[in-house]
DNA sequence: TGCTAATATAAGTAACAGCGCATACAGTCG
DNA sequence: CGACTGTATGCGCTGTTACTTATATTAGCA
């Protein structure tokens, strides 16, 4: 399954916002999840079974109760998927000769360390 | 219709893919498409409309032919919600940890199929 | 003014993803 | 041990999505 399949679900995105915060245990994603889409708990035990088997979700029992908690992995390629695109983030919108300048220094600048949080 | 839905699929993401190099006619992207997955024109055409009514795609007429060129801001949206998972992008150690633990675990618990990354 | 090429739309159908229900499994407590 | 809570699984049902075939639209050209 691609990793685009698992995120075009709603509630595997509420699941993962909710894990961005850290662990939780099943109990309390799934409480969150059914008052917000008004599923049953197996629906969401199904979620988050997805989350698991496709690395977004890693697992630790403590006790009867099952602790989740983020795996950025497949976010990560998410991520990679993206790169050949911000080349246009601020290239492509505007006509303003001024940002395309800089948005094609910034191409260049492309090395190793893609990752775009200096682009903001 | 979300982000993540529209990329969802394959053939879109394909289709991305190949604007992500520049420009391109519905033409050139339906041969491509088609000899990769298989598809008839109309198919391809319906992906086609989906990038462009979700803004992922802006058109250009050329005579009788189309030529499609990528838009990013949606792909901006996709990048702004990976955000605050980006602070997990170097404790996949952690992760791994996590993994092991869980590992054992399932002897316990009786997960019957291997979990690689398979799955379908 | 018809004819052809390029692309889009329409209508019907088939496959699949997600849901609820019922139930099974595992750990905890009395 | 046995009852109880928390969580996962199996199975029909259903709505959505993406496909195919057929056809409409628009531009270029003889």
């Amino acid at each position: 399954m691609h990793a685009f399949d698992v995120l075009g679900d709603p509630v595997r995105r509420c699941l993962l916002e909710l894990l961005a915060e850290g662990e939780h245990s099943a109990g309390e994603l799934t409480a969150v999840v059914q008052e917000r889409f008004g599923i049953s708990q197996p629906a969401v035990s199904q979620h988050l079974r997805v989350l698991r088997e496709n690395g977004f979700a890693t697992v630790r029992a403590e006790g009867t109760r099952r602790l989740y908690a983020v795996d950025a992995q497949p976010l990560r390629e998410v991520d990679a998927w993206l790169d050949p695109y911000r080349q246009y983030w601020n290239q492509r919108l505007d006509a303003l000769a001024t940002e395309l300048a800089r948005g094609k220094r910034e191409r260049h600048t492309a090395a190793p360390s893609t990752k775009g949080k200096g682009a903001r």
